[in-house]
DNA sequence: CCTGTTATGGTCAGGGTGACCAGAACAGGA
DNA sequence: TCCTGTTCTGGTCACCCTGACCATAACAGG
């Protein structure tokens, strides 16, 4: 019988490089390798209800996710060798950095992996396919930027548009001229809105920026195109 | 135990409209409503080769499929009152007017509907959550011809540039201009490439039009953005 | 008060786009 | 043969978006 089970690729932003949650497998044959959190579907559970247990029991985290969406399903008949595991993959983005496991906490071990590094590891670092997984929420985070607004999920609000280009310049992995970045974000309607409060610099000085939080707009028209 | 299937929406270009291919369901507690092709996963096959199995199976489709494409997975605890049911779907289209079942053939009966009506349908003229996944495929197709070359997979080649419009239009539900349409598409490197032979006249007469084939490009470059 | 840094606003040329026009190339009928 | 209707094909033009770039504003710190 094939069983069902969820993987999730959290996704966070630290220090100006995207992160991703790695967690060490349960089974004792995939010791030195990583994988993501992931947790069988119970039967009266929903998948989005499976992928948040996964990352409370797996990983300690709790209900930061402010995005979770699905990713796609990974079904090759061979991707478990024990047992035919179909897995539904999640993409999970997290407003605020990852904290890896601070002091003794149940469940295994996690670390925070940087996306950029990750993605040059040899797929037999990781357990099952899950460097597959962990590519394809990579590139999915960085397509979704381009035409959603969900960038601002990956920022505590409220946020100046230097901190917002900060999450474009980490997923993209390039600079950007501050001055059309701000041009393209307030041209396009319902990204961002005006937050109260006062002007605040960043660390490295400078006039102090503007804060906003995110607006109501989901899609971005004119699309935010990175390039190629 | 909770059972894994995959589900298949079939569409088509059936003059000058976007088809999806229906089929009766098996139980017979729903009767009266309409399904997409879908099958149980054996142990030893793949998604895809199940997809396949299921139109092979329950439409008599053999190979006019030219593209197979993941849509989403449903998991919803109640979709399937009989049993927990997870449910992976697959958007497939197919590049020749489907043919709803051409005499005797074994199992159910299948139909080809116009997939603008069928967005109007109540749900509960579905079985399951049928009407949701019929949804999400046609907002994929949609989506998918703004930013992939993949209405060529929707025609027989060769094509002319009006075929291909009329993909866009059937798809989108709207005009085009013709020569802003020809402009765009010659303009995206590696969309169609010329095809040999001579050019030949539309139904409705006028110039002969020079015929094409798909070019190698999947990603467009510019995008075609449809109006909002 | 000066310097360094960042935010903010503006200019300018180039490319993509929609609206539109006009000739080319046929079929079919007078 | 000539005319008409249709579609294909190529072109123009104004408008918007974009990237590259410059200038000024507004702070912190020496």
């Amino acid at each position: 019988m094939t069983a069902v089970a969820v993987d999730v690729a959290l996704l966070a932003i630290e220090a100006g490089r995207l992160t991703v949650l790695l967690v060490e497998p349960e089974s004792a044959d995939l010791a030195g390798t990583w994988s993501l959190p992931g947790r069988r579907v119970r039967d009266d559970e929903s998948l989005d209800t499976t992928a948040l247990r996964a990352l409370r029991e797996l990983a300690g985290i709790e209900r930061p996710t402010l995005l979770l969406e699905q990713l796609r399903t990974y079904g090759a008949p061979t991707r478990d060798p024990r047992a035919r595991v179909v897995s539904v993959a999640y993409l999970a983005l997290s407003g605020a950095p990852l904290h890896p496991a601070p002091g003794p906490r149940p469940g295994p071990r996690a670390v925070v992996a940087d996306a950029a590094e990750v993605l040059d590891w040899p797929p037999a670092r990781f357990a099952y396919d899950h460097a597959a997984i962990v590519a394809d929420a990579i590139e999915r985070v960085r397509s979704r930027l381009e035409y959603t607004a969900l960038a601002t999920a990956l920022l505590p609000a409220p946020f100046t548009l230097a901190a917002l280009r900060g999450v474009y310049e980490a997923v993209w992995g390039g600079p950007l001229d501050p001055a059309n970045f701000r041009r393209k974000v307030l041209a396009t309607p319902g990204f961002v809105v005006p937050a109260p409060g006062p002007a605040v610099a960043g660390p490295g000085g400078g006039r102090p920026a503007r804060r906003y939080a995110a607006g109501g707009a989901t899609r971005l028209h004119p699309a935010m195109l990175r390039d190629r």
